[in-house]
DNA sequence: TAGTGGTCTAGACCACGGT
DNA sequence: CCGTGGTCTAGACCACTAG
């Protein structure tokens, strides 16, 4: 049973986008040069680009060449609304910890898989602000397995999701997650900097990858006040 | 400029499913049946059948027919935990008015377009319990304009997203939402039965349909403290 | 074994973009 | 105008399902 050949070619030309040697804007090869290049007729090129297409990574127009485009990350995941959008707030993000190595914690909302559980996690917190307020506290774990050497990187353009597709061609395939309105104690309040008692949003996510066996957890404590948390899904 | 084959073909298969004409559980035409039936090759037939596959209505195996599924509704949507998946639970629904005639709501977070404006919304509230505690207060608004006949009407299976399929062929297209940790005041508290000051989760929707010029308006308050709200997005 | 869906070839015509 | 992507035809071989 081997790999269907638009398969390969949609393969291919993904792993390129994603390691910039295709970078955003870039024209592809044309369906035809595509069909000479891999001996393939259209209907197996067009496969393949239909593929990139659906996915976000292209946007083809008639007349011209499929174009690599921003990828839309509608993956279902909220997030706090004006973080990317709102050009004249501005965003900060503070690294408060790792990412380093750490024991796994406990009584997780979703628990981890034994396998990911027989190695120490790697651990890094942040927290997020807007206008140099502090909206959000992020904590985030996964297993170390087939990442010897992630610790004390920094992310690419600051973005753990972009570090992990260019560098390590992982993509999310996928999330859960669960949703708590909480009252602020401790801890929270604290790195917040609200006052105890005051209604928090709490979200667990457990993110699946393209790397079987492989999940990111993460928490997030989010000050709703002033900026809600929002997605949009589009169809 | 007309419609592509295989479009025609996807809407004509999709509308026989929404109206139950072909009903969960059936096996469509074969593809070659489909060739004869309307003078296609396979190619075209398959693109619509790949359509209806990717959009959740079939299942495709090798070897078997089309197979006719219970929707997946992961529109990015959130929902009580347990709501449809907890076997076991005691789910109940109870409509506290509606579907009828009232005045647009002052003050809403997505707010409507002029046109919607222009006549009267149709309104319904409910109270969703689970194991016989309240969880969810849900308010719905959307414009009376195309629907003549909607108010009073019982749901199907008392579902308002299905009866909206079915009865006028209207699908949900995408959902911008936002979400507000805050604690429960007045009627909010006295509707889902917890004390004044209790967390609550508050989730504002505005629901894009099929039908151009038609969004849903809904808001949410959810208990959070025995049944989280969750969602999970399968790319 | 017959019928089915998954893949692929080798053409064709058209609408649209940029030159 | 040429090259592009969008659609469609008419075949072919294979792997799988089900009787």
């Amino acid at each position: 049973m081997k790999e269907a050949r638009y398969r390969q070619i949609y393969q291919l030309l993904k792993s390129r986008i994603q390691k910039d040697q295709y970078s955003v804007g870039t024209l592809l090869p044309s369906e035809n040069e595509l069909c000479r290049d891999f001996s393939i007729t259209r209907t197996t090129a067009r496969k393949a680009l239909d593929m990139l297409d659906r996915e976000g990574y292209i946007k083809r127009t008639r007349g011209r060449r499929s174009q690599v485009i921003e990828r839309r990350h509608s993956l279902g995941l909220l997030s706090v609304k004006g973080f990317s959008e709102a050009a004249g707030t501005h965003v900060e993000t503070i690294m408060l910890a790792g990412p380093e190595l750490a024991s796994w914690p406990t009584g997780m909302v979703f628990p981890p898989e034994e396998t990911e559980l027989s190695r120490p996690a790697i651990f890094f917190s942040r927290l997020r602000k807007l206008d140099g307020q502090v909206v959000m506290h992020e904590s985030n774990w996964f297993s170390s397995i087939g990442f010897e050497h992630f610790t004390g990187q920094q992310f690419i353009d600051g973005s753990f999701f972009k570090t992990l597709s260019q560098r390590h061609l992982i993509e999310i395939t996928g999330s859960t997650q669960e949703l708590h309105a909480i009252l602020a104690r401790g801890e929270v309040a604290r790195l917040l900097r609200i006052s105890e008692g005051a209604p928090v949003l709490q979200i667990c996510i457990k993110f699946s990858t393209s790397r079987p066996g492989l999940n990111i957890y993460s928490r997030l404590y989010c000050n709703t006040e002033t900026y809600p948390i929002g997605n949009t899904y589009v169809h």
